[in-house]
DNA sequence: GCATAAAATTCATCAAACATGCATGTTAAG
DNA sequence: CTTAACATGCATGTTTGATGAATTTTATGC
């Protein structure tokens, strides 16, 4: 019930690339790298995963580097992990041969499961790579974005 | 991003535990083991774990077993859930010290994937282990339990 | 065109977290 | 005192991320 790594530098690379997106010269896998402490080489493969998602380009050569094909506004929290994540299985389904299960024929525990996935996704639907980027104006409250949904009656942040 | 099979198995035996409530002779661990097809000893230790959060007592000797300390009705899949499953942390978090995140200070992505795991286990928390066994009365649609909260536009079951 | 800076590719390995089962001990009914 | 059941420690297997060295390709700028 965690998020790979891998996940979690797509999420680092392109935070990194929507803050340089001002800046003459595109970021650099090199300085991302440096700047996260693990190899170029690494790092490489996580940023061409990035472009053949399509959300970024990226330029050989002098001078090149990384730019993000669209504005970060644009870009769906939720969508980045559904595709960089990749086992969703949650469960390997009942085997419906022996066990309770068997006693009703269909298995609720893997609607609930998915529901709850679903859910969790939907959360990271309601944010941008924008919202993540952009400074705090004040204080130490969690700003929900524009376009976050808050789930109605979610505690603060329940016993994890 | 998935659920241990520890997890997994811990719900299968509660479940069947609950479907076993009405019997005269308790489940055993050797009758659940077998009707999964793993080894008594790895289910033991699932069921200690269990018996050690009070979801059930456990009886040795002879026409001893497995049951339920709870009416199923009472027993919270997202509690549970909580309990088996270890690692919450989803990714490390940011070191502050270095890239994007040093532009505002305060992490938002944090923040977004915690709500969003909150949001989870929230759905989790909407279903009973009653809900799971009660035999299903009609069609192929999941029926949705008296508890089991919806969450609000949810799609059927986006493209995972 | 040659040097250089950058992305892209290939290869090899490493490690941690689960997962699993054997062997053996302990308890209590009958 | 035998048997059926839970209880525990140990030892190992397996998967899947995670990681980086070495190398190749591409493009810029002089």
């Amino acid at each position: 019930m965690r998020l790979t790594n891998w996940t979690d530098y797509s999420l680092r690379v392109l935070m990194y690339c929507a803050a340089c997106a001002q800046r003459e010269q595109p970021a650099t896998i090199s300085e991302i790298a440096e700047a996260h402490g693990i190899s170029r080489s690494h790092l490489t493969k996580i940023v061409m995963t990035l472009a053949g998602m399509g959300l970024l380009e990226t330029t050989r050569g002098r001078g090149g580097g990384l730019r993000l094909l669209k504005p970060a506004k644009d870009i769906v929290l939720g969508d980045v992990v559904r595709q960089t994540e990749t086992d969703f299985t949650l469960v390997e389904c009942f085997d419906a041969e022996h066990n309770s299960c068997r006693l009703d024929g269909y298995c609720r525990l893997k609607g609930a499961l998915q529901q709850a996935m679903a859910s969790y996704l939907q959360v990271l639907d309601g944010v941008t790579l924008a919202d993540l980027v952009a400074p705090v104006s004040a204080p130490p409250g969690i700003r929900v974005s524009q376009r976050m949904r808050v789930v109605p009656g979610l505690p603060r942040l329940p016993a994890l």
